[in-house]
DNA sequence: CCACCCAAAGTTACCGGTAACAGTTCGCTT
DNA sequence: AAGCGAACTGTTACCGGTAACTTTGGGTGG
């Protein structure tokens, strides 16, 4: 009660009716909408909320509705990755459409831990968005709550994956690279699947091992270096792993670019000035994020008309890490 | 209507008052756990509970207690800085304590888009907590809500910034630099006067210019190395600027370390695979926001008894881009 | 000029919890 | 066995909205 007193309560819509001369129900009328009212009621509800300063109360609209405009991101560690920069696409876009979007991390190298933090999600989410696109967690909500989820994926509509490996290929080639390997992300993750198989399918030229790291980590990367059987040229699935591959090149004596070229995927705002310069491929994460709600909120919402989102376009960024291939 | 036959309802404690047959309040009591239940009662709602699933619903709980347990966190670019790590270890602390985290980003270089975000939080919130702790966002919320904020500073107690740059003056000292230039993060930060503090106060035998970067990224390291007046090694406010001030000096034909030493702060995980791998501070950036968000719950919750934290202790993490200064 | 219709506005119930107060029940005293 | 307080449990109201139904009032047609 102290605190009550303390703390002003917010005005509410009885309280703009009050002022507005009219009922609770016209106000809520006028908020959502749906029914026009009487021009000089119309004038009086604003001019009350105005002059309340009167915000609606999301929590008493979720209740009375039954449902909630928060959205769930789930993923796994959220530092490695260009994750972040996903998620925060994702959130602008949640923001713009009005909800709320909820990040939850989970621990993937603890196999409960998945399955709790699922059963921890509140059910009253809008949806829920599988930003870490691993089969652990595919399976996970396929078992537990198989109605609410929208993965992302890069096969989404609109990406253009392939092209971008294309160019990888076709840069490499002109600099008379061919024995290029691949150094893909963790197996268990969709996303680095879907680029190895962009790469397979742009480099049908060029011959070289594929390997996968055990994350999308530098260190990852590092440790993948391990197995490198004298390529000309390697390309891996993110910058990290670039720069974790680059490393271990250079502890063996090898110069990026002179005797190997590094090519990385992302373009993490750190990559142009690595030494040497890295070699990528840009992405941008925020449309790939906008996308990504794009389609939960059609999902969440089929029946509301939306202009269709620009198509992403990752495209080739050549800088110091590749160079012709040495004579 | 056709919507509510296809989702089943979630179980409400009306459910398992029935089911257990009490009363919904005793359900209530329950899960509160105020006053205690007689035994047999208390099994009875315990196995309803167990058979229905039930849930409670956090939307509902929140209306009916007038308060949320949702914790805004506010900050600009997430991408820049350790700021994602930071957020990271405020959420699992603020998860643990049964809060949601919400991050809201606002774009730092559109003056305007503070203040509008700001009045875009719900006033139903439990606190917020300011993550990017900028002079800029530090004035807008005394303006506008003076009394929500709690600000993440480095000066917390439990920090111990002097001594980490205490460890990398004598670091350097013993290499024998005497030359050495501070390049500090954006000067309307105040993490980034902190540390500049730390280390003006750490480093009082070590001559050199202080310079302020434009931003934390490796961009603004390398705008900042172009002021760099030949200084024997170069300490940074983090490692991404030590990145990009460490591609400036080989623009400029300077070796790291052989002509200059380079220091970061933070230790990102790339830091260990930059070439040369990078002399930095590891900060615990998980306790950093645990300690934080302490902060806001020993204000939202003023009552209850808590163990202290564990001191955050950050230390100097020796590699390859400090070396003896050149004969 | 009145019946009738439709748009606008009002009333009441409900969403799923918590709070405050009003019963019950129980164990123990006398 | 009645009396009594403490410990439980039940009843009712309320949080701030929305939904569904009812009422009101002005315009139109016969």
């Amino acid at each position: 009660m102290v605190r009550k007193d303390r703390v002003p309560r917010a005005p509410t819509i009885y309280d703009v009716a009050r002022v507005a001369e009219v009922s609770h129900q016209t106000v809520s009328r006028y908020l959502s909408g749906v029914s026009p009212l009487r021009p000089a009621s119309r004038e009086r509800v604003e001019r009350a909320i105005q002059e309340l300063g009167y915000r609606p109360s999301l929590t008493a609209r979720a209740l009375a509705r039954g449902e909630s405009r928060t959205v769930v991101a789930l993923t796994g560690e959220l530092l490695e990755v260009g994750t972040v920069q996903l998620v925060e696409g994702v959130r602008r876009a949640a923001r713009a459409a009005g909800y709320v979007l909820d990040v939850m991390t989970y621990d993937a190298s603890d196999p409960d831990e998945l399955a709790r933090t699922l059963t921890s999600i509140r059910p009253d989410v809008a949806g829920v968005l599988a930003i870490a696109d691993t089969d652990q967690l595919r399976e996970a909500v396929d078992r537990q709550s198989p109605d609410l989820l929208v993965t992302v994926t890069e096969d989404a509509p609109g990406a253009n994956t392939v092209e971008a490996h294309l160019a990888i290929a076709r840069h490499l080639i002109d600099l008379g690279h061919d024995r290029v390997t691949y150094v893909a992300g963790p197996r268990d993750w969709r996303s680095a699947r879907t680029r190895l198989r962009a790469f397979e399918q742009a480099a049908t030229g060029l011959a070289g091992d594929r390997l996968f790291a055990a994350g999308w980590s530098a260190a990852a990367g590092y440790e993948a270096a391990r197995l490198l059987t004298d390529p000309t040229a390697v390309v891996c699935a993110n910058d990290q792993i670039a720069l974790g591959v680059t490393r271990a090149l250079a502890e063996r004596g090898l110069d990026v670019p002179a005797d190997v070229s590094v090519v990385g995927y992302d373009d993490m705002p750190e990559s142009a000035y690595f030494s040497p310069p890295l070699t990528t491929v840009r992405q941008d994460f925020a449309l790939h994020g906008a996308h990504a709600f794009r389609r939960v909120l059609d999902r969440l919402e089929p029946d509301v008309p939306r202009e269709p989102l620009p198509a992403v376009e990752d495209h080739l960024i050549v800088r110091g890490s590749t160079a012709a291939r040495r004579a």
